[in-house]
DNA sequence: TTGTACGCGTTATCAT
DNA sequence: ATGATAACGCGTACAA
């Protein structure tokens, strides 16, 4: 004898005197009725206080308005950009947004992609394209769309820029203004196809300019401010000092900046600094960093048209990659010698 | 004639020749059965690949395992830091995170929380604790846990810090270094209740010492570095100019840094500015920002322990408020005169 | 320890 | 235009 706190459509159908059809679809396909009909459900509906049941409308239907983003990390500007537009897309077209993130951890990635599938998503969303078989089969066996943010796997459909294209953008820039000896900061480039292609864009356009990179004036750091300062300080120790510093992503090369401030090296008097990302903060510190714009805006509202056509249409595995430019500010000059 | 892409349980029950119970069992209270019934129905859920329907448990059990979040923005670096480790938690006990936001529209709240409603969620969580009658009339009739974070209405359980000491001791700060001439840049209040209260704390510190905050001397903007920028701009156009600044989250006050910086005022030479959050970027810009210590992490995972238990145990409307103190840094000096 | 049988609230198919 | 009814996949008394 279990009490029901809420009412059902069957409560609804009930009180409207029409039978529990009706009353279905008198929310989902209104048009089928007739127009007293339609109001006499709507009336008993409120009436009682009925709400919708998703969770056993998506049982029913198979469908459950719902998609799942597996992220790395929800604490960092760009990829909470792309999620705030991402929720607000999804929200438009009555999606639920179900957020799962691993920090970089394709274990973690796999285990948040399961739960996530078995939420019943309509669709998940991967940052990348690198990752184990085991999560690809688990996605592609689940029959689910997937939609690639960033960068991704020619096999599945993807919505992002050239990573490798952004590196190399940075590179002949700070090359352009007579830098030869440059050094890089990046993220943990092991499980991060994002920051290996942006470092490899950087690597070959400068040997396309008859330049090497030592491998000493490479260091890998973590995706913040701190992590650039660390890097920054290191490549400072250097004999030969680099004239420049690539950050790949803005966070650190705004860490940069700050250590080469903290230690009254002039930026770009002493050194130039170079980031990537364009995160809004970069147009405002100082001096105000020269960067690579990343649509990371238009990157969450892009994958998610992607997805609802892909759930709607037929599967196609379209890449669509963003366009993207150099944003010359104040953190870089021309090497005076 | 329809093709089941899925396993479901009942096929791993029949193929491991006991009931659909047992089979259920299996997942859910292993330590029923024989150790060798239970080796049997793993081992046939695996060889068929059988993955749990998380809609079909939640429809039978009434449980979700799903937790919403509704928040005015994603966007945001205090936000991202909680809801990061709010997902950290939640994974851990086996939660899914749903998130809304709404960007701070009292309506879009509503919407947001009705449609987590619909999903089944086993709890909510909401962010401040001033909103309509009907959206707490809403989460009230679901019968669904709620807790609030940052601030919080009386009647039901919250998890935050006290906004209003947050803007005091900035404000006294402040004063005891001599200046008597302050200036507020907060964001929009309307609908916005951590924002109100911290300007009502700085506003009443003042009062206490003998001091009124003129109308000029405060101006509302939006929560970003260009908002702090454009206020502070402002309130350096008064005849007598504050010689020093509150920004009410650090974004702001960042943003007047950014601009005294670009007009070449000498922060704190010239003026002293000072937020409230401590947000990590904080401690890196130049000069690094006198602030309040929001301890937005634990804000995070005190939510998620309190929404455990309040879904387990019974229901109790506590209010924890996490502490907080000022972070003196170099944005701040003493007003020579 | 395991099985039987019903219910969860909705959608969808087939009649009428 | 509307109604009857069978899924959907699983949890859980209750029975054995």
């Amino acid at each position: 004898m279990r009490r029901r706190s809420k009412a059902s459509l069957t409560d609804v159908a009930h009180e409207a005197g029409v039978s529990l059809a009706t009353a279905s679809r008198a929310l989902s396909q209104p048009e089928l009725l007739r127009a007293d009909t339609l109001e006499r459900v709507r009336r008993a509906a409120t009436k009682i206080g009925y709400r919708h049941d998703r969770v056993a409308s998506t049982l029913a239907s198979g469908r459950s308005s719902t998609i799942g983003v597996v992220i790395p990390t929800l604490n960092s500007p760009i990829f909470s950009d792309t999620l705030q537009e991402m929720q607000r897309a999804l929200a438009a077209a009555d999606y639920q947004l179900l957020v799962a993130s691993h920090e970089y951890d394709p274990a973690g990635e796999f285990a948040a992609a399961e739960k996530l599938l078995s939420h019943g998503v309509d669709g998940i969303v991967l940052v990348g394209g690198s990752r184990p078989d085991a999560t690809w089969q688990l996605v592609e066996r689940s029959g689910t769309p997937v939609v690639q943010m960033w960068c991704g796997h020619p096999d599945y459909a993807c919505v992002g820029v050239d990573n490798f294209a952004a590196g190399s953008i940075v590179a002949r820039h700070l090359m352009s203004l007579g830098h030869r000896r440059i050094g890089v900061i990046t993220g943990h480039l092991r499980h991060n196809d994002r920051q290996r292609e942006r470092f490899r864009g950087v690597c070959e356009a400068m040997e396309e300019a008859g330049l090497t990179l030592p491998a000493a004036y490479h260091t890998e750091q973590s995706l913040s401010v701190p992590g650039g300062r660390i890097g920054c300080s290191i490549l400072l120790e250097l004999t030969d000092r680099p004239t420049a510093l690539i950050g790949t992503v803005d966070f650190i090369a705004i860490g940069a900046i700050a250590e080469c401030n903290s230690r009254g090296i002039s930026v770009p008097g002493d050194i130039s600094i170079a980031g990537i990302d364009d995160i809004e903060l970069s147009a405002h510190v100082s001096p105000s960093l020269t960067t690579v714009h990343i649509p990371s805006r238009r990157i969450g509202t892009e994958t998610v048209a992607r997805m609802l056509s892909l759930i709607k249409d037929e599967r196609r595995k379209e890449h669509v990659l963003l366009p993207i430019e150099i944003v010359d500010r104040h953190s870089t000059a021309a090497l005076n010698r």
